[in-house]
RNA sequence: GGUGGAGUGGCCGAGAGGCGAGGCAGCGGCCUGCAAAGCCGUCCACACGGGUUCGAAUCCCGUCUCCACCUCCA
């Protein structure tokens, strides 16, 4: 194991050391099931899906948690105003954002809990500070952290409490927005930098979206679940706490302050992946420039889609243009052909055989060094590039051994990004086995018929064949073996 | 105001003192009956101004521009 990984935390590049040796513990913040998950919240999805991929690969045992917050502010506003209970607000983009997991090859998370599943956990993280003396009741239901009895507080991301305050500024536009959100001023609180533990239930609120505590009824905090939920799967302490940057501050902050006030060791590295910016600027639902799974997914494959998030590092802003999808079409369109060719060109004995290694065979050292490296995606496709090339070459030399040899490699390396087109193969088609079988019979049939044209050189006749064959959806490709054909890609939904 | 990040060829995007990452697009060639796919070549970039060095995209100083977090945010 010589994995290095940036930890935000310390801002260096660190090996990672397991806790326990042979195992990793992982949280990650998952969604609020809000609304419809976008292309940026897939973006952390598939940084860690990767990373897990890669560890695993490594011969260690993850236990990756990625929770779902189902209870919060927006989505009390959001069914409020669709005039929907909250659960139900929340189970359906709960569902969505399942729906999209599972379109782009993301595994499932070892636990996925749900916050309001663990407020008997979240109290007794709570009394726990109020015991030691962290947290205080405002008796209004309301439990607040208080910051200043936590001298380690603003740690994670270096900063001070008495600078989060900034002065009045008249060109600062954020002093023409009121106090909102769980800091600021209320009533009772010590600080204004001091954090909602638990909110007390307010006039409006729905009967069902509060839970009695010792200091009154109320719903979680946002932060108090993370903590809560990562020690009850996790334990006191674990390996890499993940989430995407935006969540350093102020919810992993306060998430680590609440914590370790109460006297666990929390997460050793913390992980943060960088969001998808368009014109510089981040993709959000704010700036009404984010892109739905959903709407991509409409006008390419998953693996398209899945191939434009992974092939930038996880840390740098990963720009988003009108060429991106086309790009990464046109890349994964390679990728899969070569595959697809060099499947054929081995036969079903030797495909099978390395259908069976792709899992654990060795690794070109140059692809494990950049994983290694802060799980840099970039350089490690620039050697399965390398090696596509080779195998290419290969077949055109009709090596059938070098052939053998670069499939196996380029799987493996692909497979451990999630990207091994054959594990996408089915999905692509969409098409049953029984309708694939007929088609192949009559393209077969076509094929012959074109190739006694071109044997009698009636190449007027061998073209018809072909573009018939075209009208359909069929592409024809000529090779050094025979002709070989192949579905054409669906075509752009708005074309 | 505080904290952090970024400016690389037409586009995306790695690298981080010498040995031209990679992909996409373009152009030329090879292959092909013609195509497609593929292969080869080409396009020698690092915001700006100084400096250090035999040598700087990489280090130092300064400048400019952009982004993010500090309020919910993947």
């Amino acid at each position: 194991m010589s994995l290095h990984l940036f930890d935000t935390a310390s801002r260096t590049t660190r090996e990672l050391v397991p806790l326990r040796a042979g195992e990793i513990g992982i949280y990650v913040c998952g969604a609020t099931v809000q609304g419809s998950p976008h292309i940026g919240h897939m973006r952390t999805d598939v940084a860690f899906d990767v990373l897990v991929r890669w560890l695993r690969r490594a011969g260690l045992r993850v236990t990756l948690v990625r929770n779902v917050t189902d209870i919060d502010d927006k989505i009390l506003t959001k069914s409020a105003e669709a005039d929907v209970p909250w659960w139900a607000w929340a189970q359906r983009f709960e569902r969505e954002f399942a729906a999209a997991h599972d379109a782009l090859g993301i595994l499932p998370p070892t636990y996925e809990p749900r916050a309001t599943g663990h407020v008997t956990e979240m109290v007794e993280l709570m009394e726990r500070l109020v015991e030691r003396g962290h947290a205080y009741a405002t008796g209004d239901g309301d439990v607040w952290f208080d910051v200043r009895s936590y001298p380690e507080y603003g740690s994670l991301t270096n900063q001070r409490p008495e600078d989060l305050a900034p002065e009045p500024d008249d060109e600062d536009p954020r002093d023409a927005k009121p106090d909102a959100g769980e800091t600021g001023s209320r009533p009772g609180k010590r600080d204004p930098h001091d954090f909602a533990l638990w909110k007390g239930v307010r006039a409006g609120d729905p009967p069902t979206a509060s839970w009695p505590t010792p200091f009154g009824r109320g719903r979680p905090g946002w932060h108090l679940e993370c903590s809560a939920m990562a020690q009850r799967y996790l334990g006191e302490t674990f390996d890499i706490h993940g989430g995407g940057l935006d969540l350093r501050f102020p919810h992993h902050e306060n998430e680590q302050a609440q914590s370790r006030a109460a006297g666990h060791g929390f997460a050793r590295l913390w992980m943060h992946s960088a969001w998808v910016t368009q014109g510089g600027a981040k993709m959000s639902k704010s700036l009404g420039n984010s892109l739905l799974v959903e709407a991509v997914l409409a006008q390419v494959p998953p693996p398209v889609l899945r191939y434009a998030l992974t092939a930038v590092q996880y840390r740098s802003m990963l720009e988003y243009t009108p060429e991106t999808l086309h790009e990464a079409e046109a890349t994964w369109n390679r990728l899969a052909g070569f595959v697809r060719r060099a499947t054929e060109r081995v036969g079903a004995e030797v495909a099978g055989r390395i259908d069976a290694q792709v899992a654990t065979s060795e690794l070109p050292a140059a692809f494990s060094a950049a994983m290694d490296d802060d799980l840099n995606v970039p350089a490690a496709l620039a050697v399965v590039h390398e090696h596509l090339r080779r195998g290419n070459t290969a077949l055109t030399e009709l090596d059938a051994a070098a052939v053998a040899d670069e499939l196996l490699a380029v799987r493996s390396m692909l497979d451990v990004l999630g990207l091994d087109p054959v594990t996408w193969a089915d999905e692509q088609t969409g098409r049953s086995d029984d309708a694939m079988h007929a088609l192949g019979r009559l393209v077969e049939a076509e094929l012959a018929v074109r190739a006694q044209a071109r044997a009698a050189k009636d190449w007027a006749a061998a073209d018809a064949v072909r573009d018939r064959l075209a009208a359909a959806g069929v592409v024809v490709e000529d090779s050094p073996t025979g002709a070989r054909w192949s579905l054409a890609p669906t075509p752009d939904q708005e074309d």
